[in-house]
DNA sequence: TAGCACTTGCAAACGGTTTGCAAGTGCTAT
DNA sequence: ATAGCACTTGCAAACCGTTTGCAAGTGCTA
């Protein structure tokens, strides 16, 4: 079983037609190394393009599939990565948006004391935690 | 020395015009006791109104003071509250947006980890962390 | 291979945020 | 106290990432 055949396998599996937008769309998640934006993706889709909105709505799916995840890193634009890799963070540089995973949560314990601390709360389902600097390349240049 | 002097002793130290806007906007984050959009203080704002972008201005411009602290707490809106508290994260209720705030940071033994993984960055200058969950309140209603 | 439900493209709407510009106001120097 | 200027504000409109409506297109099933 070649890729191409597998992702279509595993659209299915997820109840989902296996589309040349998602197809494309899931592949170019594959073999990314880091988050990427939905202008991102989209630039990368040409020959034939893949409308912006298309790009939005498979990524919606997706996410509600459970096969990629949704990421805030910063000022309010989405970023989206596959959700078949372990719990984990990111760290982002401030001036030209590099980023790098981030291996190693220890936020349980502290989940744990927060819930126990607070007034208006009884459970914390989720964190979201990204840590912020200047990557070497941007450190060089300045 | 009334809270109207000296708020505005503070503005003209941080070399700003006290005005009325950013004197009603200042005694407005005082007040509160969790962070506010610019929609919150915009629509306590009124008698007379101030406009928005006025606002925006305002608070853009005591970011840069170092007065007011800038928050994303979540995709599209943009969060304030006064830089004078010591270093600390919120709990978000995912279903009715209530903020509460988290004391206690333990996260900088863990920015020395990931320097010393990071293959791309030889600093990490900040962290946002946030966490998530559903209020007592939310819960109940459920 | 036909038919239908699901998916896509295009245009337009949306909502938070930013910008341009003329009118207004706080501050400083008289 | 007042005039003058720079800084600040209000208003309208632009901006930009994202969402929605709808007709045309396409994957899947029978
Ligand atoms: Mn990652
Ligand atoms: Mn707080
Ligand atoms: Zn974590
Ligand atoms: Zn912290």
């Amino acid at each position: 079983m070649n890729e191409h055949e597998s992702s279509s396998a595993l659209l299915k599996a997820a109840g989902l037609r296996a589309t040349q937008p998602r197809l494309r769309v899931l592949s170019i998640l594959e073999d990314s190394t880091y988050p990427l934006s939905v202008a991102d993706i989209a630039s990368m889709l040409k020959r034939p393009s893949v409308d912006q909105v298309t790009v939005y709505r498979t990524l919606e799916t997706f996410v509600q599939a459970g096969i990629v995840q949704h990421l805030e890193l910063h000022q309010g634009r989405s970023y989206f990565e596959l959700a078949t890799r372990e719990h984990h963070h990111h760290l982002v540089c401030r001036s030209c948006g590099r980023v790098e995973d981030v291996e190693g949560c220890e936020m349980d314990s502290m989940e744990k004391k927060v819930v126990k601390k607070s007034k208006h709360f009884s459970t914390v389902s989720s964190h979201a935690l990204e840590f912020f600097g200047d990557c070497k390349t941007c450190v060089q240049t300045r």
